[in-house]
RNA sequence: GCCCAGGUGGCGGAAUUGGUAGACGCGCUGGCUUCAGGUGCCAGUGCCCUUACGGGCGUGGAGGUUCGAGUCCUCUCCUGGGCACCA
């Protein structure tokens, strides 16, 4: 008898798939199509327990589908461009792109052993020329139809390297690397217009029923519908041009309770008064803080007055001063607000901070008392007792009132009812060298004028270092000077470069037909799109999903995509993190001291260093992390054990949308598990095959009724659950004495539906019983539904909700008749005591409950 | 701070519309095989009381609806994720 050795086998299936091209996609209008597509991995260089999970759920998709029929487009690229490779360049030396390519090298070697049926000659990495300069015609194409524009954004600056950061990389307000105080700087970006699209991508969210509830609410949070008040105050006091301050709030029903008016340090009255040392002050340090909103809430609230002070719309004798408040985002509404302290808790802390007045506009309708330190915000659709109201009901709610301002407001003419959205317009400029080029030139004469298609791609030249701060494309001695394409005269690139975002939003599309030389081709995007089944981490949920979506509306609109692909995911399946215990010690200092699991051993005693005996704090379920040393390298599982057994556990031991604990052990448990089924196929091939036999009924029933019940959860993406089915029939058929045929039968049965997870070992089971063909070719089993009925069954007997027995009966036995065998049972007279039942309830097919 | 998700045995988790809580796996305990280098097989395993029969308690906590609640409702505690230049 041989033993189960991936080693061996799993190459050799790996190579008989690509001789029959199994997993190669070509168009084929007669075959219904799948596209399955995973998001694809930013080329680190390693891959990780994370990205073996991911793609091989993708996997089990693409396989499954492929059994059902379908005519399956699974593809592989890279999303090849962003900082790390410049970091590793200041780390290290040499190219971003060398350094990208080569750890696209090495991915790609990880990840072949997988065993995943990917179609590899679509691949591509967004850092190709080929890739990018269609993207750069996208971009041309966007601006033509009006999607793209300048405007001025705020970024975070560090002065010292003269580069913008990412929010990440300010931390405490500093540079990470440079550790200077970083400024918020307002800068020219180019940015598409995603919000003239907010109302759509809101609205449209509703009938993607094949997304996450949780994905869809996210997303609408993020675009954050609103409906409020805008108007103009009239200004006491304010420089020449500021006559009127418009604000906007979304609770004008707070009007009346209205103390103050606030505006953003960023905002454009506030920059006309930085001629006062100390507002200009003031708003130099609040630029200094991070640019996110958590950075901005978390952040105390502080202020300065400007002295000026605006009149109150209704009541012109009351003058409210104007604050320049840190806490008031520039680009949302209109950068200025009313503060109504009662029934905000912001304004409140801001006002008790520099003693201004609170006013109540409304109180609790019963025991209510006036604000102190708690704002009072109850829902909106609560009645409310109302002390300054504006001619509505005295308990009317803030949804009325809000209405019934708004309509005053524009009866009077002093404001307008807005709908505004949270969403900003997407900026996608990045003052960085590994990006796609913005195919712009800025002539002297001619302004901003775009580059000819014919002179795409604008290429990121390869000579430029990276030991000095700043980007090197604006300091590369030839690289910026060209010509107008407009007037011929001298000109100057520009020299920012794309979001990587943007290379992530129409990947999927360039799936598609990704050797054309335009970005999609309409019938082969008509063919295969849209993406029937994404999969990807909820980390994705709002950025790269919603410019996806966005993108896709835009590609449609320049005649890139076909109407129907304005929502180019059908479904959306987002998978949960791979985890592992961290091992941690301190060091004679008590700093915290971590270590790789191999270096741990955990007997009764406790977890403990192998080298020293030390006790080792466990810490469960953490994120794998570098710098934790908690991280599993698949490629060393795949050396020991082999793909199906990696494949295998990380589907077996957690639902897929949530996490999963890798341990060793349970690695261990499924390779043992997988050389179980391997020595079963070798146990029945041995077998006499005219041998009687007994149980053949029964093993082809449980045979049946593992078909039906592991298509169901691989339908619905239960595929922990398929596989505990899996283990189950695999006991069953362990112990089975049935005939040497129906045994086979059964271990070929097991082999087709364990093929998505294990497809080497599946493999080999089926050639070994004589199978036809390669079973990732084969049909999916269907099964009989007559073997699924039973003739009687097992209800169980409750007696006041508590399960006190069990009876057996024929399916089609009448109610009144099982209640009859019910209350014979000697649990149930003993629990009745004598007694008639109150009442009976028999639910036919699954219950019955005696009511004592 | 704001938004979202999740809490079920020693552990990961299972459980159509509200209908036998703990499937399946790990771990652990006992036994068999004698395999000496990660073995196989059998049995048991939520907690507590009981020799047994049997009984009580049990899905983060508190209340509620119901013949019946892990599932529905209200409040609450804890953990994880996201927050626009990380990808």
């Amino acid at each position: 008898m041989s033993r189960y050795d991936p080693a061996t086998l799993e190459p050799r299936w790996q190579q008989a798939w690509d001789e029959a091209s199994l997993f190669r996609a070509e168009r084929d209008e007669t075959r219904p199509k799948y596209y399955v597509l995973e998001m694809f991995p930013y080329p680190s260089g390693r891959i990780h327990m994370g990205h073996v999970r991911n793609y091989t759920m993708g996997d089990v998709v693409a396989r499954y589908k492929l059994a059902r029929g379908f005519n399956v487009l699974h593809p592989m690229g890279w999303d090849a461009f962003g900082l790390p490779a410049e970091n590793a360049a200041m780390e290290r030396g040499g190219h971003p792109a060398d350094w990208t390519y080569a750890n696209i090298a090495d991915m790609r070697a990880q990840m072949k052993p997988l065993g995943l049926s990917i179609d590899w000659s679509r691949e591509f990495a967004t850092c190709d020329p080929e890739y990018y300069a269609l993207q750069q015609s996208l971009f041309l194409d966007f601006l033509d139809a009006g999607l793209v524009y300048r405007k001025p954004a705020v970024v975070n600056w560090d002065p010292v390297e003269m580069t913008v950061l990412a929010n990440e990389q300010v931390i405490d307000g500093k540079g990470w690397r440079s550790g200077a105080p970083v400024e918020r700087q307002e800068r020219q970006q180019w940015a598409f217009r995603i919000s003239d699209f907010a109302g759509e991508l809101l609205d449209a969210l509703e009938d993607m029923k094949d997304w996450p509830e949780r994905v869809r609410l996210m997303q609408a949070n993020w675009i954050g519908r609103s409906r409020g008040l805008e108007f103009g105050f009239e200004t006491i006091g304010a420089p020449e041009g500021f006559g009127r301050l418009e604000v906007y709030s979304t609770r004008p029903d707070t009007l009346m309770g209205a103390t103050f008016a606030a505006i953003s340090p960023d905002h454009p009255l506030a920059r006309a008064l930085e001629g006062n040392p100390a507002i200009a002050a003031f708003c130099a340090e609040a630029r200094r803080s991070g640019t996110s909103e958590e950075a901005l809430e978390k952040a105390d609230k502080t202020g300065i007055d400007t002295g000026i002070r605006v009149r109150h719309p209704l009541e012109p004798g009351r003058e409210l001063p104007v604050w320049i408040a840190n806490f008031i985002l520039m680009d949302y509404g209109t950068g200025a607000i009313f503060g109504c302290p009662a029934h905000d808790q912001r304004d409140l802390d801001f006002s008790r901070k520099y003693g201004l007045e609170v006013i109540d506009c409304f109180v609790a309708r019963k025991d209510g008392a006036p604000v102190e330190n708690t704002a009072f915000v109850p829902p909106k659709s609560e009645p409310v007792l109302w002390l300054a109201g504006l001619g509505w009901p005295e308990t009317a709610t803030a949804e009325e009132a809000i209405a019934a301002t708004i309509d005053r407001a524009e009866a009077e003419g002093w404001g307008r009812g807005v709908t505004r959205y949270r969403l900003r317009d997407w900026g996608i400029s990045r003052q960085r060298y590994w990006g796609c080029p913005i195919p712009v030139i800025h002539c002297p004469t001619c302004g901003v004028v775009p580059e000819m298609k014919e002179n795409l791609p604008v290429a990121l030249p390869m000579d430029v270092t990276f030991d000095q701060p700043g980007n090197p494309l604006d300091r590369h001695p030839t690289w910026r000077n060209c010509t107008c394409p407009k007037c011929g005269g001298a000109a100057l690139r520009e020299t920012d470069t794309m979001d990587t975002f943007v290379d992530s939003s129409w990947y999927f599309a360039r799936f598609t037909a990704p050797g054309a030389p335009t970005p999609t081709v309409a019938e082969d995007a008509e063919y295969w799109m849209n993406v029937d089944q994404y999969i990807g981490g909820i980390e994705h949920a709002i950025l790269h999903l919603l410019y996806s979506r966005f993108f896709a509306r835009a590609m449609h609109i320049t005649g890139h995509l076909p109407e129907k692909s304005r929502e180019p995911f059908a479904a959306l399946f987002t998978q949960g993190m791979v985890t592992h215990e961290i091992y941690r010690t301190r060091d004679g200092r008590g700093r915290p001291v971590y270590h790789l699991p191999e270096e741990v051993e955990t007997t009764e005693g406790g977890t403990r260093l192998r080298a020293t005996g030390a006790p080792v704090e466990v810490i469960p379920s953490a994120k794998m992390s570098k710098s934790k040393k908690n991280v599993v390298d698949p490629v060393n599982i795949i050396e020991r054990f082999g793909a199906d057994t990696a494949r295998w556990f990380v589907l077996s031991d957690s639902p897929p949308e949530r996490d999963v604990e890798w341990t060793a052990a349970g690695a261990e448990a499924a390779f043992r598990h997988l050389g179980r089924v391997w020595m079963l196929c070798d146990r029945i091939a041995a077998m006499d095959h005219d041998a009687p036999g007994t149980g053949d009924d029964d093993l082809l029933r449980a045979m049946h009724r593992t078909i039906a019940e592991v298509t169901t959860h691989i339908d619905a993406f239960g595929f922990n659950a398929a596989i505990a089915r899996l283990y189950a029939f695999t006991n069953v058929l362990a112990r089975s004495e049935a005939s040497q045929p129906v045994q086979r039968q059964a271990i070929m049965t097991l082999a087709q539906l364990m093929a998505p997870m294990t497809p080497h070992l599946s493999e080999d089971i089926w050639a070994h019983q004589g199978g036809e063909g390669l079973v990732a070719a084969a049909p999916w089993p269907v099964a009989d539904p007559a073997m699924l009925e039973t003739d009687t069954l097992v209800l169980p007997v409750q007696i006041n909700g508590k399960r006190r027995g069990e009876i057996e009966v024929p399916r089609d036995l009448p109610s009144a008749e099982v209640e009859a065998r019910a209350l014979a049972l000697d649990a149930v007279a003993r629990h009745l005591e004598g007694r008639a039942p109150r009442k009976v309830i028999v639910v036919p097919g699954r219950i019955v409950n005696v009511v004592a």
